[in-house]
Formats: C-alpha cells, sequence, structure tokens
DNA sequence: CGGCATCCTAGACGATACTG
DNA sequence: CAGTATCGTCTAGGATGCCG
C-alpha cells in the first residue's frame, strides 16, 4: 500500500510486499515526479530528488576526500591545499564554497597578518559522516571488479 | 593510532582521538594515495578510492532512480523507459550496461518474439540497499536549503 | 522490442596568471 | 596566505535516426 515518505525499503534482506521502493526515491509517486510538477520550471532547472542531489555533490571529483580531512579536525586553506594532492587552487576553492553553502562546512576568518582563513565542519556535517561511513564500509568491502 | 582500513570514523558523535578519517578514504595514508603510486599509471587514468568512485556512480543523473524502481521488482527495458520519465533509451542503456558491469545488476534476454529483456537486482545490488537507505534517510531529514 | 551510432551542448575540471 | 579570472579540455547527457 506504498506509504508515503518511505525511504529506499529497509533493510536489504527484509522485502516485505509493501516495501516502499518506488516512492522512495523522492517521497512522490514516481507519475509526479519530474514532469507532472505543478509549476513549469525554467527549463532545464527542475527539481531533483535530495538523494540524488547528494550524491551528485559527493560525488565530485574533491569533495569527499576534503570531507575525510576536516573530519578529523579544521584545516587551513593552504593546508588543505597540500593534503589533497592533485587538487587545484580553483577545485580547493569550489569545493569549500559549496559545501558551505550546503552547510557541511565553515569558514572562519582571522585577521591576522597575512590573513588565515580556517574551514571545520558544522554539526551537520558531522551528522553527515556516520550514514556516509555505511556506504563507504560497503564500497570498501565490495571493491569494483575491472573489466 | 590509524588502524589501517578503518572507514570514516565511527559514530558521528564520539570523536575520539584515534578515530580514522584520513586514512578512511582509501584506507590508505594520504601521502601514498594518488602520486606515490608503485607504478605509473597511462597519464589520468590512476586509480581513485573506491568510495569516490562508488559515488560518482550512483550521483550520476539516473542510476539512482533506476536501481530503487529495480529494487521493487523485475523490469523490463521499455517498462524501465516509461517508469523512469524524462530518460532517453541512450542513457537507460549506459546506466543499465553500467550497472551490469559493477554486478548490481543482472540482464536476462527471452527468445520471445518480440524478444524481452529483463534487469533485475543481483544479490550485490540488493546489499548495496542497506547502506544507502541510511544515506537516503539523511537526505530527506536533512534537505538542503536554497540560496 | 531493445537496442547501437552519430552529432551536439553544458558543465566539470585543469593550468596558468594575477591580486588584496 | 587565500583567493579570483581566464582559458582550454574532456565527458555526461540529450536528440535523432537506423537495425535485427
Amino acid at each position: 500500500m506504498v506509504a508515503d515518505g518511505l525511504i529506499l525499503g529497509a533493510t536489504a534482506g527484509a522485502a516485505e510486499e509493501g516495501t516502499v521502493m518506488s516512492t522512495a526515491h523522492t517521497g512522490v509517486p514516481t507519475s509526479l515526479r519530474q514532469h507532472a510538477l505543478p509549476v513549469p520550471v525554467p527549463a532545464g532547472e527542475y527539481e531533483q530528488c535530495p538523494v540524488t542531489e547528494l550524491l551528485r555533490r559527493l560525488g565530485d571529483k574533491w569533495t569527499l576526500v576534503t570531507l575525510s580531512l576536516l573530519a578529523r579536525r579544521p584545516f587551513r586553506f593552504n593546508e588543505l591545499h597540500r593534503a589533497v594532492e592533485g587538487i587545484s587552487q580553483r577545485m580547493l576553492t569550489r569545493t569549500l564554497r559549496t559545501l558551505e553553502a550546503d552547510g557541511l562546512v565553515e569558514r572562519e576568518v582571522f585577521a591576522t597578518l597575512p590573513p588565515s582563513v580556517e574551514y571545520r565542519l558544522t554539526p551537520l556535517g558531522v551528522s553527515l559522516l556516520e550514514p556516509l561511513s555505511a556506504l563507504a564500509a560497503w564500497a570498501v568491502a565490495n571493491p569494483r571488479r575491472v573489466g
């Protein structure tokens, strides 16, 4: 009977009749998800499923490694720049700005000379670590076979 | 003391001294992660962290919604094509092929007339649902604030 | 029905140079 | 130190058309 608002259907093993997986994606019936929107949206910008949206952000090239570092302790900009190894200044800035906009990271400026800026996880950012760990554990336990 | 092979540091609240977060990303010390590889890799193709790799795949535009449908029951190709709403044939094929290559979905061909092809989750695919649910629950509980 | 081949565009990303 | 600006590249993804 497909109750509303359930997520990705319970535990993996227990597949009861009513397990809710298709409404899971947005918590909204499939048929309403993208097209049957109440208001036409500015072409190509209509809302995405929040879960996909989250995974898109975490799935870019540098977000996860940056988060994993900030999970240990606060970092200064160039300190991160060195720690991440391979990231460009441009992408580090962008990654941090996005994380900040999403409320996962906060940025504190110290008016020293030369100036210094510190980045740290917000409580929201910390709260993400737990569910993320479950997925990370799965990824490590089930490494992708090549070719 | 940074034991090897630990993932994204335990529970969110408990931040003990030794919580392992920077080696978490690959299970390998940061300094060895990308550059100090034993063998030089064909420029621009060197290995990624398996966790980031997983999130990149799940984070594309159609993988998650496809998975969420297949989590309910097996689907035929055009049945999926209709259910996903907005996906092109090209991207549905690509998405399914990738999921198949990753061992998350299996494809069965029935030599009927006209031919029919059925897609279903593998046990590995099912096993992914559980950790994924945790993250999905977080995403829904913490919707991103706009601007 | 279930694809594959082709062409095209928008955005992710890297490299480099410049600035308060 | 901590960025911004500009440019070029590469790939995800959409549109369309053909095929067994």
